[in-house]
DNA sequence: ATAATTCTACTACAAATATAGTAGAATGAT
DNA sequence: ATCATTCTACTATATTTGTAGTAGAATTAT
């Protein structure tokens, strides 16, 4: 089965999750930026990325201990590929220059923007930042 | 008043009045690939964009002609901060070393896809494909 | 001008999304 | 043990999304 897409609220608490590794609802509603949802909210959400298959729980005592089982990688991929597919034809080059224009950079820019991604490459990236 | 987000249905529709550059009802439908909707299907959503501020339209006899109200430039650019943003830490050089993962590139392959990339620029990129 | 076709306006409705309340079980504090 | 707290399970509900039907107006073909 292929990777379903997230839902804005999905995907909000998708980002803490793989921030934090895993967590329980508690601690997701604790690394909420701005308005704090209800306990159940984030319970009833994390029951749906459960059934769709993006996290999977296991007890400590009574509480659930909720874990990403879609890698953020992973999902970032589809993301990334739908948006080059929809919006650049299919082209990298195109997004970059798009990327390039929008911030109103030249030829030099470019390049030491690749040689910052040579350096990116260098590290282990699949932890993901 | 910012650009809202589309839904699956809706994007698919301004999709291809983005590239007829606009349409009636029966031209959208006409340009679906697979299976087509329901005539009504289509003025509904397109009624919803235009509640939205993504189209508006004009009469031609009794016909609706639709046409985009957001460029598919300025979505773009939405949806591609908000990638970049949310998982790539803002950083482009990131997005492009994941790119060059992915698909097992090194970096003599990044040199020539910021060539390319150059050579986009130079166009008149505006028009948008 | 009458029939067939094409469109619009309005309405309908099931499924998904976003958000949260309530009741009661489990756990912790004194 | 009893009270307070914390979690879960289940239920609830408003809103949005996806999809389309129906009635009737406008247009086109004969």
């Amino acid at each position: 089965m292929d990777i379903k897409s997230l839902t804005k609220a999905e995907e909000q608490i998708m980002q803490i999750l793989w921030q934090l590794q895993d967590g329980t609802v508690k601690e997701v509603i604790e690394n909420f930026k701005d308005s704090k949802p209800a306990y159940t909210t984030v319970a009833t959400v994390l029951s749906v990325l459960e059934k769709k298959g993006f996290v999977e729980h296991h007890k400590v005592g009574n509480t659930k201990v909720f874990t990403p089982m879609v890698s953020k990688t992973d999902y970032t991929k589809v993301q990334f590929s739908s948006l080059l597919r929809n919006y650049f034809n299919g082209s990298f080059p195109k997004m970059a220059s798009f990327f390039a224009r929008e911030n109103d950079l030249d030829i030099s820019d470019l390049e030491n923007i690749m040689k910052q991604a040579e350096e990116e490459m260098k590290q282990d990236h699949d932890k993901n930042e």
